[in-house]
DNA sequence: CAATATAGTTAGGAAAATCTAACTATATTT
DNA sequence: AAATATAGTTAGATTTTCCTAACTATATTG
């Protein structure tokens, strides 16, 4: 019987795993994981501008700035001026962007499948219940 | 009451906060997120030699020859000579390079806690108890 | 034991990722 | 309206990451 730290790095593990796994499915292979780490944090940010995501990532603008090029450049994000500060622009995912999410979701729903196959209908809903109750 | 698929989401999440922090915390200011990756990636392989670091990796041998080496300028692996293959080195984490792990261990515990916090001890029990059955 | 295969290395080069300094255009403050 | 601040860009340079080709040393095989 492991404790829940141990549990918590089996699950680490598994989730990296699939990950994995959901990337060499999606076959991102025109993207360095750099840039899947841009994308991702565009995505999670809603649309920042460049200062935002400079920010966020501790990195200067004038490097983020070459980086987001090349991904306006491969039709992954686009960039939107903003109406408030026409200084600025907001950056959007493109549908091809937006796989990445998909991507995420995809390894997020095997996850869940490899931890309910081993459970009866009652031990799943107390574990959903658990969690709900714990993430709240 | 959210459904499996989306309490991973939130996990995940979670999970990829605390692994930050804890690398904020630990301060591996001389190493790069790809470096940190080969450091992981040995520590996860046992004592892998070049070749198989390569093949996980999905690079080619110079390439992981070179990073290797500046890992070893820094001090965070060393190789050992095989005395079965004597072509070939096993590289192994040094005390510093150790302290990855450590810091994956602190992320686990924190995770954890952040866990535990809102469960009751039968509940917490029973989430472990759940988990471990799941994971076993 | 000669031929072939394997582990690792060296060399040379290209692309990715990052920086600082200096610039333009727009906003804000005095 | 002038001075200052902010968002983004451009230019130039450095470091990191990665490759292929060719090499050395050791092992394995016909």
């Amino acid at each position: 019987m492991k404790n829940l730290t141990d549990i918590i790095s089996v699950l680490s593990n598994l989730f990296g795993q699939m990950e994995e796994d959901a990337k060499i499915q999606f076959n991102f292979s025109d993207l360095t994981h750099n840039q899947l780490n841009y994308i991702e944090h565009i995505s999670k940010l809603g649309n920042p501008n460049i200062t935002e995501l400079a920010s966020v990532l501790k990195l200067s603008k004038p490097t983020v700035k070459v980086a987001v090029d090349k991904l306006i450049g491969k039709d992954y994000i686009f960039k939107v001026q903003s109406d408030e500060d026409r200084r600025s622009s907001h950056l959007h995912l493109t549908e091809k962007g937006k796989l990445i999410n998909q991507m995420h979701d995809y390894a997020h729903k095997r996850i869940a499948e490899t931890l309910g196959r081993r459970l009866n209908q009652d031990e799943f809903n107390s574990l959903v219940e658990l969690l709900n109750k714990v993430l709240d």
